[in-house]
Parts: structure tokens; C-alpha cells; sequence
DNA sequence: CGGCAGTATGTAAGCGCTTGCATTTTCAAT
DNA sequence: ATTGAAAATGCAAGCGCTTACATACTGCCG
């Protein structure tokens, strides 16, 4: 009825401007090669027209998108959240637009959403952790998608990786922990088939034990989601069964802020009753009470540095290096020594 | 070196199958329009070549991307994370992939999104809340994009919404409060400018304050950001200045747990000092000690019909009527009759 | 005043895919 | 065998953009 049947194309602008399709390109990707006054004439018929470019198009002639995905597990909680956050800023600053899907922990989703990704002409690609099948760093490399691992630090991973050593830093929470007294503990873990965090952070967990004069088998281990109800389930369970822990450990924030409340279910005082650590440090960390003795991840920085290093990988065609964080063990009112 | 210079085309495939890209692209698209041998040859050839078709240059062609765009506030906490979660599994059941970003609730970043994915080619957008710029709406409609409003509900909008009442389930859930025998009462609430909830919520407020005997003047209001630092700040300011509330409304569950951390530091208990209130209902209402009071909102729901009604508005060009849905108050332990 | 930079613009060839239409193949019925 | 309808395949245009190259204008120098 209106105006025109279907949007605005270039060539719609550059009749409207009484131009060439070249002259309108120009104007828009490289405006000083383009004389003022027809400058001027292009620009306002953009503007009267609503014009916005067709991003596909542009794809298809230049081969060039800008853009990066990130693949994370969840967005759910806020886990990756402000890692992911920094991410898009630092990106932002170099020109490069993020999407971001989630695969829900699950491979076969995650695979699906990288070729959805690939497909989609993403410049890079940032996923969390390496462990993934290998035909998929495969494909990835014969679609020439330069690729980095966050949130996980391993110099021998197939493809390069920014984050920190989830090993060493569950060893020093649990010795830190342990040096209170702690004999009978167990962890809440995230499945670890296919998450070398959860596996990283079970192995940190056992390494200490053995550490600190006790048997890497006697903790005991139960893999649920990472859920904050699974994580009250799971404690519960623990709790009324035999050999009661005083100490557990949890794979993340979220699992162990559901274990504080499976506890307040059971009537159980926390720490007086049973220590608490997470994992993370994400605000949930600060705002439950006690508040949780836990792992501080350098979320921000992981992410800025994430996106200079794809960033750098993408213009460069360098490999990358990958680059290992600090993290460290913040303690809180979460854990006591165990009741005598 | 290895294989291919660049990744595999369609013409790539036809070639290594001995066939012409059409029938490709139909063994993609239409598998049972080709013949069961030639068929096979492609599907080997797609294999070991590694291929993905280029969506870019099938949106090109098709000029549908099955796609649809949601624009949320913030990813920083779950106001939005399960309604979106459920969007998206309702989007995937009719085909269509989502694509999420964030504004930071500012509104040139919304408009500056919207664009980035209109030009992406999305056949549909899911906005939050109807407060924008008409012109938004102009380019909206002039470039043929079916929007939809989600998490505020308003016949009268300019586009189609599904969400429920904000003015009066937070009329509902402060006139319960007020029952309690509350007289001197704050909010915290976010910037209400640009945000149409945050207003509905304040209104709602006030008009419960009205019905309830009291002055809708009297509802002492701060704005600040949905961030629970910002939260916790407000709440001290209000507890210290003069004037002291008995009752703290907040406009969402996040700036609530803010104030109860503001009133841990403060060293005042909650709900014997004063009650605090929530809104949304996320997972952190229930987390925190007391839990929280506050009003449930049907997040699931509401992704899920946003999804349906979205996908009917895509594909039927129908204009959509919008839905209306329930939400009601949850009282938990964060609220108490004032002190005498 | 011819000619030559230099600048501004236009022309047209793709980018990788889909699809209407034309062509070939297949196969059952004569 | 012959034929024709149906099934399978190929051809080629075109989706909206960029960009190398060609062309058309400026001045300005000699």
C-alpha cells in the first residue's frame, strides 16, 4: 500500500539519489571517497528511505562478517555471565559483534550450534573448555574458524586456551579447607564426562586429600547438573545417608548455594553443622547467608583478554598462544572447623 | 596445504558428485526429490568434503532465515534467562533458531540491535516491554519485521504483547503487605524513563498506598539500576536518612537482594527490622535468608506463548492479538508486621 | 590550449545458494 | 518397438552487496 512493497535495497538508495549502486557503497563503507554534495544526496535518501544494508550481501561480496560466536553452556545462571560480558565489550572495541548461543552442557548441541555458527559466516569462535570431540576441531580447521577455549587453561589442548587451572585451584581450596580439621568430606561435582573443568576440579579435590594425610578415595563423589535443586537434592542425600560429611565440597556456586539450602531444609546450620565451598565467585557467592568461602575466577579479565587473543587470531592468522590466569581461594563464613 | 584452499561450496559438492549444484541443493532441502543413488552420492561427497552450506548466501536466495531475533535488558542476572530459555525451546520446536543480545537497558543500544538484526535478516523480533521510539516502530514495520512485546502486557500498544499486569500485581502484592500494618513505606525501583514495567510497578505501588489509607505521596521512590550493588547502596542511604521505612518495596527480585544484603551490613534484621519485598520470582528469592516475598511471574509461560504467537504472526502475516497472563504474590519469610 | 595528474563516478563481475523452467531419462502401457 | 506421462536432473537467472577496472570530469602546468 505504503511506500514500497518490500525494503529498501542499495539499489533503491542509488536511484532515489540518482547514483550509481558503487557510489552508494562507497558512501557507506568509505565515505571520503565520496564528493561532499553527493554525499549529502545519498545520505538523506538513506535516510528517508529507512534504508538499513543487507548484512547477508555483504557477507556473500566481502567474505567478511565481524562478528564471533560464543558457545557456553548455560544462560541460565550467571556463571558466564560476566566473563562473557567483558567479552562482548572488549570485542565491541575492536569492531567484532558477538552472538552467543548455549549448548546446555550437551554435545551434540554444542556441534549443532558451532555449524549453525560456522554457517552463519562467524568470523571466530570462543567455546568454553576443550573437551570435545576431535573431528569437530576437524571441521573447524577445514573451515579455517579460528577457535579458543575460555575457562580452562591446557598448554597441550588441540586449539589455544585462556582461563585458569581449575586443578590447582579446587588443591588449594581443599587443603586450605581440609587444614581446619575436616575428615569425612564429600563433592557435589558436575558430570564430568565431557567437562574438564568438573574432571580438573574432582582431580584438584582428591590431590589434596592425599596431600593433607587422607585417601583420594575417601572422597566420596556424586555428579549431578549443574543445577541449584540437584545441588539441594544431592546434599540431602548425602546428609541422611551413612558416614555424614562435615565438609562438601561443590563443582560450582550454583551447586553449593543449592546445598546451603538443602541444608536450611534439613535444619542444619551451615557451617556449624557441615562446611560449604563453591566455586566461581559469582554475586550468588555474596548474598546468601553465610556467605560462600569459594574459588575467585578473574571473570573480566579472562573475557577481555579472550577477545583481544580471537581478535588477534582472526586478523593474524597467528595461532595463538593461550595465556593461563590466577585465580585464588577466597574464604568466607561458609566453612568451620567440624564439630568434635 | 592440506585439502581445500577455502571452505567447500555447493559447486564443490556437485562437482565431487558428478551432478549440478540444483540437485545438491535439493538433496539438501527436499531429499525425496532426488533418486535414491544420486542421493547417496551426495550425502558422501557433503561428508568427506566437511561442507555447510552457507546460510548467508541461501538467506540471499530464499530471503527467509527461519530466524528470530530477542533484544533483553541485561543477561547479567535471570530475570530474562528462563523466559528466554523457554522461547527458545518453543522457537526450535517450529524450526527457527534465536539470536539473543543485550542493551544494557539503553535505548540506542536497543535500536542500534534491532538494526544489526533486521540487517541479519531475522523474520521476526522479540522485544521487551513497549516503551521505545516510534520511529523504531516505523523502520520496524517498513522493513516488514513481525515484533512482538514480552513481559509487560498492553492492549493498547503499538505492537502485539504477551506478559501480565505489572501495575496491578504490584498493587496486589503491596496491598497484602500494607495489610500487615506498614505506614512509613520506600521503593526502590529501577530508572523508570525508558522502562515501562519499572512504571507500572511504581503506579501500582501507589495505588495500593491510595486504597490503603495512605497518601500515594508518601511512597518515598529511588531509582537506581537493576544491580544488586546499586540495591544494597539505595537501602542504606534510605535506613540511615531520616524518615526510616518499615517496609522496602523493590522493583524487582534482584534489587531486593541487594537491600537485604544493605541491611545485613547495616546490622538490621530482616523481616523484624524491616521488610523487604521482590518482584520476578527468579531462583535467587528462594536462596537468600529469609526468602524472599515477592510476586511470581510465569516465565515459562510466557516464553513459551511468546514463541507460538511470534511464529504465527511470521508465518500467517497475521498481526497477532497479544495475551494477557496471570501472575500472583508468593509470601515468604522477608516480611512482618512493623514494629510497634 | 593540449595533456596529464588526480579525483569522482559508473560498469559489471562475482560471492554461494535456490528455483522456475527446460531437458533428459525412466518405464509402463500399448 | 513406440509413445507419452512422470520422475529426475540440469540450466541459468537473480537475491543485494562490494570492488577492480574503466570512464568521465576537474584543474593546472608547460
Amino acid at each position: 500500500m505504503s511506500d514500497h512493497p518490500a525494503p529498501p535495497t542499495l539499489d533503491d538508495v542509488a536511484r532515489a539519489a540518482g547514483v550509481s549502486t558503487a557510489t552508494v557503497s562507497r558512501c557507506l563503507n568509505d565515505p571520503k571517497m565520496v564528493s561532499a554534495p553527493t554525499r549529502e544526496r545519498v545520505d538523506s535518501a538513506i535516510k528517508t528511505l529507512g534504508y538499513t544494508p543487507n548484512f547477508a550481501a555483504r557477507f556473500m561480496a566481502v567474505q567478511r562478517t565481524f562478528t564471533v560466536g560464543a558457545i557456553i553452556p548455560t544462560m541460565e545462571n550467571a556463571i558466564f555471565a560476566r566473563g562473557l560480558q567483558a567479552f562482548q565489550e572488549e570485542l565491541h572495541h575492536h569492531g567484532y559483534t558477538l552472538l552467543v548461543s548455549s549448548s546446555a552442557y550437551q554435545a551434540e548441541a554444542e556441534e549443532e550450534q558451532v555449524r549453525a555458527l560456522v554457517a552463519r559466516g562467524a568470523d571466530g569462535l570462543l567455546l568454553i573448555g576443550y573437551d570435545r570431540d576431535q573431528a569437530l576441531y576437524d571441521y573447524l580447521q577445514r573451515q579455517r574458524v579460528p577457535v579458543l577455549a575460555a575457562w580452562s587453561f591446557d598448554p597441550d589442548a588441540a586449539i589455544p586456551s585462556i582461563g585458569f587451572d581449575n586443578r590447582s585451584a579446587m588443591r588449594a581450596l581443599t587443603t586450605q579447607v581440609l587444614g581446619m580439621g575436616h575428615t569425612r568430606v564429600a563433592m557435589i561435582s558436575a558430570h564430568s564426562a565431557e567437562n574438564d573443568r568438573a574432571r580438573m576440579r574432582i582431580e584438584g579435590a582428591r590431590i589434596a586429600m592425599e596431600q593433607n594425610g587422607l585417601s583420594a578415595d575417601d572422597l566420596y563423589v556424586v555428579e549431578v547438573s549443574y543445577d541449584i535443586n540437584e545441588g539441594a537434592e544431592a546434599f540431602k542425600t548425602l546428609m541422611t545417608g551413612p558416614n555424614r560429611p562435615s565438609l562438601v565440597l561443590c563443582g560450582n556456586d550454583v551447586l553449593a548455594v543449592g546445598a546451603m539450602r538443602g541444608a536450611a531444609e534439613l535444619g542444619l546450620s551451615v557451617p556449624d553443622d557441615v562446611s560449604i565451598t563453591g566455586f566461581d565467585d559469582i554475586e550468588l557467592a555474596q548474598v546468601v547467608t553465610p556467605a560462600l568461602t569459594t574459588v575467585h575466577v578473574p571473570h573480566r579479565q579472562m573475557g577481555r583478554l579472550a577477545a583481544q587473543q580471537l581478535v588477534d587470531m582472526i586478523e593474524n592468522k597467528t595461532d595463538g598462544a593461550g595465556k593461563e590466569l590466577e585465580s585464588h581461594v577466597v574464604m568466607r563464613g561458609s566453612v568451620a572447623e567440624p564439630r568434635s
